[in-house]
DNA sequence: CTGAAAGCGCTTACAG
DNA sequence: CTGAAAGCGCTTACAG
């Protein structure tokens, strides 16, 4: 049912006796217009509930580039958000919408900024109509760059890691506080005597630091007799040591909650001290390392971010703002708890 | 990145000095066409890589309807199925693509047959381009007319509960079997005495009985100390009884699961006994009823089969079919377990 | 500032 | 069985 027939340009064009150029100039204003005549092919559109029909639109315009950067020293995080992006693409390119994707693996953001610009200025000059920005660690730098790119009137959105204070029209990422109470509420039901660590980059990375606030935030009503914070600054060897410290903690732990995509290489570690039973352990997303954990029961539950969800929609979302379609501002994900009988689903 | 140039049916056409017209029909087996001509094409389509312009098809093709009718008890689920299906309806509509959704409320597939065989007549008569049955209870009694629509070249496409042994082309639903796995993995992490009951619909239909073959798989190697099962057959009072036969066991129950949308009804009822803490309840899905029981805490997790994604995602498969898609036959969406800090997002 | 016209890549009648 | 032509609803040069 629900089959109206569509008011088209056209149709704007009888009604006010103008061409469907102008109506064209006065929906998009683009080239000059006049103002009066502008108003009244808005106020007919809206009065007679025009939609434009994308199909037609994406048939005959010139092709759309979107440039995307993704700058993260966490390999498999990047990938996965790639990955999603590549899926959008891919069923965007029969609508002339193409990408180019530059990653810089290896590094946080603060010491790539030579590369990040330069590839900003080639995007520049090809004219892009819209940029996506991972930019790992203190991104803060980048502010003057995006609001650069506004003005030139090219839309910025940021992806898994927002960029504080920016002029960014969209940022997409995971819901870092209610990660961190999930984390807390799960290991409130199975953590015997509530002594729990908790295992962290630093507080430095938003995420982290979000994270931590959702863990304390459920603790509110839900008291744990020790929450101890033990900071690794995603340095291999400082993660070996913070655990030994934790595994030989005079009252023992019986939980454990490890933040973030670090917690790949604590994973790793843990994965090799036999720690199996001892302590409850909650890991963060979901790579080999860490499915390699609850597979083998050492771990009970991961909390999943959906880096492949992440880049997803960014894309979705860039491109809708790209069409003129109202866009959310900011979107956080929902975290999902995942256990070994539904890991090999994700 | 990744823009070649596309190759059109008139680059085919040029390529075999024919008409577009011809490739046309070669390309979609329409009207009469000398098979030698059609198999030239079609090797052709392939050599040059062809892939039809989806926007160029939409835009000129007559409109598709797709037919959908829904039957189940339970107004919940079936509406939350709905939604889903509408949302993409709703931006499948510029494409010229509409939807034809008929509703029965109330009553199993079993009992509305004349109902349904007159929408499906009617359906034939207007000319789907495909249905969609959503058939709760025992549906095997369709089986022919689903072969009836599919001998006229109408494909059809089940969610939320297959139709055994039929013809349909795609089906959607919840892994059930997952679910019950997962709500005993998490009853094992948090159940001091591992002795649990289950509260279930009827065993006759299907997802309950996938879930307590769930439930039993992971009990293989995760023993509890006793397991019972309890149907309530759908009926409100059963419900009741049961609980309270629940409540009254010599040696108490320490852990309660309660299997798909019939957790409607029973989490109204416990509810209201002041059960909260004694024992340890994962329940199904995600509606009013059982959100307020997880939100006093009565409940510690739900497992959530979401059906507004399997309306979505069954409608974006028969439309892929009807297109020459290549679509999976059989999708089963992931459980997942929703706590409190989490359950807003959903 | 505005209009007339071509064309994106298909599908659809219609004519042969 | 095959071809020629119109047209879906826009966007894009180009001419005025």
């Amino acid at each position: 049912m629900s089959e109206d027939k569509k008011v088209t340009i056209y149709d704007i064009a009888n009604e006010l006796g103008i061409s469907v150029g102008t109506v064209y100039r006065a929906l998009h204003n683009t080239g000059r217009i006049n103002a009066d005549t502008k108003q009244r092919v808005l106020d007919t559109a809206e009065k007679m509930g025009f939609q434009a029909n994308p199909a037609a639109q994406s048939l005959r315009r010139n092709p759309i580039y979107i440039g995307v950067i993704l700058c993260c020293p966490v390999k498999q995080y990047l990938d996965e958000i790639k990955r999603g992006m590549d899926a959008v693409f891919d069923q965007l390119r029969p609508y002339h919408v193409y990408s180019d994707i530059r990653t810089l693996y290896g590094e946080n953001a603060e010491t790539n900024s030579y590369e990040i610009n330069a590839m900003l200025d080639e995007f520049v000059e090809k004219s892009v109509k819209g940029v996506v920005l991972f930019l790992s660690g203190d991104n803060r730098g980048y502010r003057s760059t995006i609001e650069r790119l506004e003005q030139k009137g090219i839309p910025v959105a940021t992806v898994a890691n927002d960029i504080e204070g920016s002029r960014r029209v969209i940022s997409v990422s995971a819901d870092g506080q209610c990660a961190g109470q999930l984390a807390a509420e799960i290991l409130y039901l199975c953590c015997p005597n509530k002594r729990v660590a908790i295992l962290t980059g630093s507080n430095d990375t938003a995420i982290h630091k979000e994270n931590l606030i959702g863990f304390m935030k459920y603790t509110d009503g839900h008291p744990f007799s020790a929450i101890d914070v033990y900071e690794h600054k995603d340095q291999p060897d400082l993660v070996v040591h913070q655990i030994n410290e934790i595994l030989k903690a005079e009252d023992p732990y019986r939980g454990l909650y490890i933040t973030s995509a670090s917690s790949i290489c604590a994973c790793q570690y843990i994965w090799k001290t036999g720690l199996k039973g001892k302590i409850k352990i909650i890991t963060t997303d979901l790579f080999q390392e860490n499915k390699e954990l609850l597979r083998n029961e050492t771990a009970c539950a991961t909390i999943f971010q959906d880096p492949y969800r992440q880049g997803k929609m960014v894309i979705q979302q860039i491109y809708g703002y790209i069409n003129k379609e109202d866009t959310a501002e900011l979107t956080l994900l929902k975290p999902i708890a995942i256990f070994r009988s539904n890991m090999n689903m994700f």
